[in-house]
RNA sequence: GCGGUAGUGGUGAAGUGGUUAACACACUGGUUUGUGGAUCCAGCAUGCGAGGGUUCGAUCCCCUUCUACCGCCCCA
């Protein structure tokens, strides 16, 4: 006994990985509906749920050499297996989605043109945590594959828009960019460089060497001198080629069709780097979520199929962080979804009473009611406070005369009325006592 | 990877280099032996994130470390 006291109190705590969370049965509620509004909307729209790995090769997501993300050059969760493989967890939906649509031969005949798949779950990013940015965190995502049509990219800004209002969300805006096709984009970058190079100096540390590495990423830049800088640089929507001119035209007529209200920001751009054509970001107003205030983003993206070795495919996606999405929702909604009530709680007393109640709310939870008991042997005034903030519409208790007549004593507990019922004839009792109170 | 702020019980928190770490909420028990939401009474941190150090003595001083929060980078 002493030695055990002694092991006890030189245990070892632990504490979560850093950058992660317990979501809780209180908080879970909100998880669930959320999850539960994506899926039967995206259905609604066609798109069937898949599920990945959440682990793939590193190539998968390291797949060209001159990918300048952050995401994947330093922000990656990958090691060597036991079988001195090259894995990493996933740091988002679109690769694993697109190795799983070429390796299963999804864009075959046998399949609907586009495909389109959602999916939903944890994502992992070695970063330091701060406002709505953790080491696991979730996105709900979405891909379509096959279709070049600006009624697509329209559609799929249109559900997420539709997603957000089905939740009740409100302030979010719309922002859609051009980034163009790699011609576009080509000649774009140059005309950047050339615009940015005489500024060099002026630019703040971080922009310079942005400018080497990712000129594009200059252009949302943060720093008060960058952005004055920028304000003058030379727009990528005068640079689009022809076809892809023709695409962001049809694209605007057609959100103007449905009267999605949204801004066009040509500075925008987006994190990673297979992104071509139309690009969007949906972001809230909300002063206090300004750090985190990307609820979703995505974007077309051609190359990506191919360089999986599939056939050439263009793709469209994107995904919004679930925990930014909560806490947005947290924060416009002040009322939380309550824990469901109790329809019974039994009180037992006694040492008699403990297996009679175990059967009672058993057979309570197989009438299909909400039913919970006390598991402590408290006194009664404790088992009725605990009934009391369970909320519990009525109390049975089971003391030693109702074991001995086989009845239990059933309590009203916004009335106060109590009576005696019968145990053998419970779910007939029952169904008329809890019919005259419902109604 | 860089910078800032913080870390006291289930929760919100006060506090000081020195015998018992306020107060409140919550919780538990009691206020006539089996009946709730009010009142009253009592209990509830061998402990002040962790590990070192200074000191006769540290929750309070110093160092290290961990974690959280915020910002940069980057991103959902």
């Amino acid at each position: 006994m002493r030695f055990y006291a002694e092991i006890v109190m030189a245990k070892k705590t632990f504490q979560r990985p850093k950058g992660t969370a317990d979501i809780l049965p209180e908080q879970s509620v909100a998880w669930q509906k959320v999850e539960a509004v994506a899926r039967q909307l995206f259905s609604n729209y066609g798109f069937g749920e898949i599920r990945t790995p959440m682990f793939e090769n590193f190539e998968v997501f390291a797949r060209s050499a001159g990918d300048t993300s952050d995401v994947v050059t330093k922000e990656m969760y990958d090691f060597y297996d036991k079988g001195d493989r090259h894995v990493a967890l996933r740091p988002e939906g679109t690769a694993g989605v697109v190795r799983a649509y070429v390796e299963n031969k999804l864009y075959g005949p046998d399949h609907e043109k586009p495909y389109k798949v959602f999916y939903m779950g944890p994502m992992f990013r070695y970063e330091r945590p701060q406002a709505g940015r953790f080491r696991q965190f979730h996105q709900i995502g979405v891909e379509a594959f096959g279709s070049k049509s600006p009624a697509l990219d329209v559609e799929i800004i249109a559900m997420a828009v539709n997603y957000f209002k089905t939740l009740g969300l409100k302030n979010l805006t719309v922002a859609i960019n051009s980034l163009g096709d790699q011609e576009s984009r080509q000649a774009y970058r140059q005309a950047l460089i050339d615009y940015l190079k005489p500024h060099f100096d002026d630019l703040s540390q971080d922009s310079q060497t942005r400018l080497e590495q990712n000129p594009l990423r200059v252009l949302d830049s943060k720093d008060k001198k960058d952005q004055e800088i920028v304000a003058d640089a030379p727009s990528i929507l005068d640079f689009l080629s022809e076809a892809s001119q023709a695409h962001w035209q049809r694209v605007q007529e057609l959100l103007d069709l449905l009267e999605i209200n949204y801004t066009i920001d040509s500075n925008m751009v987006r994190g990673l780097d297979y992104y071509n054509d139309t690009i969007f970001e949906i972001m809230t107003t909300d002063e206090n979520l300004s750090g985190a205030a990307t609820i979703a983003g995505g974007g077309r993206y051609s190359g990506l199929v191919e360089e999986f070795g599939g056939p050439d495919t263009p793709g469209i996606g994107f995904a919004v962080g679930v925990e930014r999405l909560l806490a947005l929702l947290a924060s416009q909604n002040a009322e939380a979804a309550k824990e469901p009530q109790l329809d019974f709680y039994v009180v037992n007393l006694g040492e008699g009473s403990d297996a009679p109640a175990l059967k009672l709310v058993q057979d309570l939870r197989q009438l299909g009611y909400r039913a919970n008991r006390d598991y402590l042997d408290r006194s009664a005034k404790s088992q009725f406070k605990t009934a009391n903030r369970l909320e519990a519409a009525y109390v049975m208790t089971l003391g030693d005369s109702e074991i001995a007549n086989h009845t239990v004593s059933l309590k009203n507990m916004e009335s106060g009325e109590q009576e005696e019922i019968k145990l053998d004839q419970l779910a007939e009792e029952l169904a008329r006592v809890t019919k005259k109170g419902d109604k």
